[in-house]
DNA sequence: GTTTATGCAAATTCTTTGCAATACT
DNA sequence: AGTATTGCAAAGAATTTGCATAAAC
């Protein structure tokens, strides 16, 4: 995977330290976070608003999307593959959510069958979330 | 469709004017509602609190399900036909959301593909949301 | 030097909890 | 009568906005 700064520099982002603590943080960990997840990792290296602001501008250019979740705060993850080009961005995205841990993780690689509506309806965007255990949880 | 006295008393919940009010607004606007929704429609018939436990009740029960969502608030929806039961409650729900008046309806007469994951995850629910315009909005 | 991003304070919104008063069966 | 439900107050998260300061290009 390109380095952090390489990837504000695509996507047309000042390189700033927020920026690329919280970019470097989605890079390690691989799981879809929340805000205030962000937060605790960070210890206070940058104030709330801007991890805000922060998920509100990489969402604007494409870099992380918005993921479904049944618990109350909202959700990123970082676009993989296809999905990081702006003008390609593809909206079919598979998460599945633990129970057990509560992690969720971006399904990348999962066929996502089309689903079809009766008439009159577009469709545009389309999420699945699994919930279960993962194999992590599984094994224990 | 049955009155909701008589859903209520199905489902063992005493019959209040609080339930009385939030189930007769779902079963009229047939759609996902919030808690903060469901307050405006309610005019301060009943105290905020009240709404909270009575969603709460009603999910507890089987009588209503969460709905996913990408914006901040929870929304819930009646369950329709074979969800009314509280033995088979069963969770594959298709939700549409419009992009356009931002209503959600809960899609009951749509297939559900079962989508398979790698080996080691262990699937229970499967949710699917699918964002586009709505019939009405696609009109317009 | 201009433009954009950050930090701080404060306000708003969403949600939960405790406890006494009230309504349901 | 006995139990479950409600309202009120208050607390606690999550999120947004305004504005002056600071950093990036």
């Amino acid at each position: 995977m390109q380095p952090a700064k390489n990837i504000l520099n695509t996507h047309q982002l000042r390189i700033t330290q927020s920026r690329m603590d919280v970019l470097s943080l989605f890079m390690d960990r691989k799981v879809a976070l929340s805000q205030p997840e962000i937060e605790d990792e960070m210890q206070g290296q940058c104030d709330r608003v801007t991890i805000y602001r922060t998920l509100a501008t990489f969402l604007e250019k494409g870099l992380v999307h918005k993921v479904l979740d049944d618990a109350g705060a909202a959700k990123y993850a970082l676009c993989a593959g296809g999905c990081e080009a702006t003008t390609s961005h593809h909206h079919n995205h598979v998460h599945f959510k633990c129970a057990d841990c509560g992690q969720t993780l971006c399904i990348n690689d999962v066929h996502v069958p089309v689903i079809s509506l009766p008439k009159g309806f577009r469709v545009s965007e389309q999420n699945v979330l699994l919930q279960g255990t993962c194999p992590v949880c599984t094994g224990k």
